[in-house]
DNA sequence: GTTTAAATTAAACAAACGTTTAATTTTGTG
DNA sequence: CACAAAATTAAACGTTTGTTTAATTTAAAC
C-alpha cells in the first residue's frame, strides 16, 4: 500500500498523537483536527482507526532495519570499538523512534486489540542474530568473555533508555535538562557513554 | 483515606484492567462487573474513574520504600554483596508490581491527565540519594572505581527488567519460557544475575 | 423495634465515540 | 467542454462512555 501525501500526513499526526495520549484516549476527530482533514478521510483512506495502527506498526518497524552488520563487518576495527558504535546506534535509532516505540510496547501488551507484530518481531530475531554472531567471534578472539547473556544485552541498551525516557521528568531535573538542547546532548553524550561503558566492562572483564 | 475491603476490591480489579487495557480502554462497567458490583459504586465511592486512578497510583507508591539503607548499613558485607542485594531488591520489587508501574509509566508521558506524582518522584529521589551514598562511600573505600553515572544505575536496572516484560512475547519464545514458572524462575535468576554482573562489571573495573 | 445513615440498585442522562451515508466538489482524461 | 473517477464534506447513525438520579435495601445506633 502506497501513501499519499495526504496519507502520510494523517499517519504522523496519528504517531505523535497515539504515544501522547494513547490509542484509546486519542480521538478520530482530533486527529482529523490535527491533521486538517475531514474524519471520513480516516475510514476513506484507511478502513478504520484500528487499521491505521496497524498500517504504522507494520510500515515504521519494517523501515527499521540498523545496519549492525555494515558495522560487524568492519574488521580492522576492535572489538570494543564496534560495540560502542553498536551501543550509539541503537541509542539514536530509538531515541529518534521513541513515539512508535512507546505505541507498539503498549501494544505489545494490550489485550484489548491482537495486532499482528511480524515485522517487528523478525527484525528484532534478525538484530539478535548479528549481535550474538559479533559476541561469539568476539569471545572466540578472547576479547569478549565467556559467559554472557546475550539476549539480555539490548534489553540493557534500550531498557536504559526508555527508563530514562518514560521518566524523564525525573531526570530532567535531577541533572537540570531545562532546554530541549540539553536534554538532546546529554542523550547522546552523557547516557550513551553510560550504557557504552556498562556493556564494555560487562562484556570484557571476567568476574 | 482508609479503604474498607470492597474498595480495596475495586482498586485490585482496575489495577489489573488499567495495565492491561489501559485506563482509556476499560470502561467502569468491565470493572464493575469484573469487581461483582453495581456501576455506580465506582462514583460513590471515588467520586469518579479518573479519581479512582488518582488514588490507586499515590497509595501504591507511597507504600513503596525499598529497603535500601537497611541493606547499606550492614558494613560487615562487602560493597559488591551489598550492591548485588540491592539489585536483588529492586528486580524482586518491580516484578511484583509491574502492573502499577506500568501504569505510572503510561500516566507519566499522557498528555491528557495530569496526576500528580509527588509521592513517586520523592520515593525515587530518596532512593536515589540512598544508593548515591552507598556508591560514594564505596568510591572512598577504593572498592568502586571514580566516573560513575549514578543516577543512570537505577534506569540500568529497572529498564532492562521493563524491556524484557513489555517484549516477553519475544523473549519467552527465544528462551522457551513456556511455563508460568519457568518464566519466575528465569527472572529470578538469569535476569537478575545478568544485572547483577552487568553493574558490577560497570562499577568495579576501571576503564 | 424504630430511626437514621450508609450502601446498593436499575434506570436515565447528556456527551463523545467510530463509522457510514449521500451529496458535493475537485481532479484527471478524452 | 464533457464525462468519469476520486476526493471531500456535513450530517446522521447507532453505541458506548462516565456520571447522576431517585428509589430501595441493608446496617448501625439507641
Amino acid at each position: 500500500m502506497e501513501l499519499n501525501d495526504k496519507q502520510k500526513e494523517i499517519v504522523q499526526v496519528a504517531e505523535k498523537l497515539f504515544a501522547e495520549y494513547g490509542f484509546d484516549g486519542t480521538s478520530v476527530r482530533l486527529i482529523a483536527k490535527e491533521a486538517g482533514i475531514n474524519i471520513a478521510m480516516i475510514s476513506y483512506y484507511f478502513g478504520s482507526k484500528e487499521k491505521l495502527l496497524e498500517h504504522m506498526v507494520v510500515h515504521r518497524m519494517s523501515g527499521f532495519k540498523v545496519n549492525l552488520d555494515e558495522i560487524i563487518a568492519q574488521d580492522d576495527r576492535s572489538y570494543p570499538d564496534r560495540l560502542n558504535e553498536i551501543v550509539a546506534l541503537y541509542v539514536k535509532r530509538i531515541h529518534k523512534n521513541n513515539r512508535i516505540y512507546k505505541i507498539v510496547h503498549n501494544e505489545l501488551t494490550n489485550n484489548a486489540r491482537s495486532l499482528t507484530f511480524e515485522h517487528y518481531l523478525s527484525q528484532k530475531k534478525k538484530n539478535l542474530d548479528s549481535v550474538t554472531k559479533f559476541i561469539e567471534a568476539g569471545q572466540k578472539a578472547h576479547v569478549f568473555k565467556k559467559h554472557i547473556e546475550i539476549p539480555l544485552l539490548i534489553p540493557s541498551i534500550l531498557g536504559t533508555y526508555f527508563h530514562f525516557h518514560y521518566n524523564q521528568r525525573f531526570y530532567e531535573e535531577s541533572y537540570g535538562l531545562n532546554t530541549l538542547e540539553s536534554k538532546e546532548l546529554f542523550i547522546e553524550t552523557t547516557l550513551t557513554k553510560h550504557i557504552q561503558k556498562m556493556l564494555n566492562a560487562l562484556i570484557t572483564y571476567e568476574d
